[in-house]
DNA sequence: AAGAAGGATCGTAGCGCTATTATAGCCGCA
DNA sequence: TGCGGCTATAATAGCGCTACGATCCTTCTT
């Protein structure tokens, strides 16, 4: 009897489905099968124009909006794109996302932000739901992570991408410049303008690895040069901002009384210098010249307008999202295009 | 014969699954049912803590990642909020995106990004988007959308947050502060300090409804003090940036002449003002006051410091996460307060 | 006229998970 | 001893869509 009753009385399962308007609803209206409103929806060419103008007609008298979640789960791609990045509050990483998101956005995919705070193990938990999502590619900022992040992420099979770095060995892509060389360049530009005592100002360089390396990069150049230049790395523990290039001058003066150049990891810190050496009375470029690091916004226009070294976050934000797109349509780069140097500018102006 | 035949030679369906560790095989190897696995996933202190153990166990073992995509459709709410803002590479919403990214993160909630440009028709397709991915929640920034985002967004039925902007009639809940107010509080400072006649600097104010909302609070307010000022709207067509505050000032020096005070409608603009004042000798606040709008980072540190008025982008993400996580929670807030006035401060400093 | 070829359309089995109901096991109390 | 009333676990039916074949029409050959 059991076995019989435990038939008969079975309740219509009701499920709390969403009332929403479904692909089988337009289906309906248009007098097709669901798979050809899919069909359409994917490849509206592999439809006859008459069957199409039905599907779009009521796709727009019911107000349809087709449920990606759903369609993820059944192809088994979801049309996201994951992005970690340090912190979106910092100008370099809010241009490669901005641009990154229009390119990705054109061709339907979707953008989920993380913010990491230059933290490992945050990024791993950043890592870890973004792969929940089943994303189209991860993108993630800078070649240092945990050992678990890359373990994860190799073993997801996602396309991964590092952005902002290269010069190291890359989970899988790597589209970016090298710091250590950015450093450098900078070194060079003040030796080339005879200055000999200088400083390299960051802030965060516990947790900013690619900050460190532009000093590191800084320091070696400048003391290798044929008439090496004395040379001091002076940090800032918090972030990377105006008043911390205040600070920071400060500090360097004290550790070298007679500086007479400086490169800083971000043009807030030399903007906060420069302004410094105004309260001071310090004459910029004659007695410090200065050298920034992301030409922001107000660096052409400060005075003395800021020489500093441009790495163009929105040529980043593109090349990651053509090997994104790349991946998508099947295209398997070859290895040697699976990193990309971006390079970086050192744009001359009135600071040095 | 057709009928069996169809039966018959039907080939085992072989279907791409994406070869991804589920749960039904960590249910496997901790020898529970899969019911129980999701049942710990989601309410750990509903199962023994022998089943729990071993389900811990075979989540690390087999490196598990919960198939969020799947979850959001079973559970027809999908652990996302939409974020739609003009433009992250915008401090002010850079902020608020960041606040509102990390509350929600706390949560186990994604944020999904989009930009919309400032245009209400990539606006309307940024929602449908959005809505497609059966969100939690969508934030939109400012009141003005077109007539069909309202419609789409009020017929999914899906809360709508609407932020930096009140004073007007929301989709569903709006937090944020009044634009005209600000502009009026910057002219009754300028009035203060005896300023007659003043211009308000603004960029983009055909798309940028907020700016110019500002631009004629501080219009309104000029001309109908006590001593009424002479006040005029000066706007760059281009984006707000240092250098537009730069042209900005001369075009305003050619309507007015014996222009004593400004408002800008960003501190960016605000800053390339004043550097516009140092190279031509003007003296600030002496012969010309100015207020900025937005209190950036660099606002405190400039020379001379800028009076600005801050939105606090960081509380509006606060309580927008409140709204949102308070929705979540089943709360449903009064009428009354789905409007949140985060009001604006003024901050004096020595441009003033 | 019969069949081949090709394009449009349809039927259906999952994608991996959650919500809901069903069931088994246990305790206490009459 | 037996029966409510629990709690912990299991079984099951979808969520809305896409991929894969299968089927149904045309049109074109020979």
């Amino acid at each position: 009897m059991d076995a019989r009753s435990s038939l008969q009385n079975r309740t219509p399962r009701k499920r709390r489905k969403m009332q929403r308007v479904t692909m089988m609803d337009v289906a309906k209206l248009a007098q097709v099968s669901p798979s050809t409103v899919s069909l359409y929806l994917r490849k509206p060419a592999a439809v006859s124009p008459a069957a199409g103008q039905e599907i779009a007609r009521a796709i727009s008298t019911l107000g349809y909006v087709p449920n990606l979640v759903a369609g993820g789960l059944a192809a088994a791609s979801s049309k996201v794109v994951s992005i970690i990045v340090p912190s979106i509050r910092n100008a370099f990483f809010a241009e490669t996302v901005s641009t990154l998101q229009s390119e990705l956005a054109a061709e339907g995919l979707q953008v989920i932000l993380g913010h990491s705070e230059y933290g490992e193990d945050q990024e791993e938990a950043l890592v870890r739901t973004a792969l929940a999502w089943a994303p189209a590619a991860v993108v993630l900022t800078g070649l240092s992570h945990n050992a678990e992040t890359r373990k994860l992420l190799r073993a997801s099979g996602v396309p991964v991408v590092e952005m902002w770095e290269i010069g190291g060995e890359p989970i899988d892509m790597a589209v970016g410049f090298s710091h250590p060389q950015v450093g450098a360049s900078a070194a060079r530009h003040l030796l080339s303008k005879g200055r000999r005592r200088v400083a390299f100002l960051g802030a965060r360089m516990q947790e900013d690895h690619r900050a460190a390396k532009r000093a590191s990069g800084f320091v070696e150049e400048a003391r290798r040069a044929a008439e090496p230049a004395s040379c001091e790395i002076v940090n800032h523990p918090g972030a990377a901002t105006v008043e911390a290039g205040s600070l920071l001058l400060n500090r360097a003066l004290q550790q070298i009384p007679d500086l007479d150049g400086i490169a800083c990891s971000n043009d807030l810190i030399a903007l906060g210098a420069l302004f410094e050496c105004q309260r001071q009375g310090i004459a910029v470029p004659d007695n410090i010249a200065v050298v920034g690091f992301g030409d922001l916004d107000f660096s052409a226009s400060c005075i003395p307008s800021l020489t500093t070294i441009r790495p163009s976050g929105d040529l980043i934000g593109k090349e990651v999202a053509r090997l994104i797109l790349a991946g998508i349509h099947g295209e398997q780069p070859p290895a040697a295009s699976r990193i990309i140097d971006t390079g970086h500018v050192l744009i001359e102006r009135r600071s040095t």
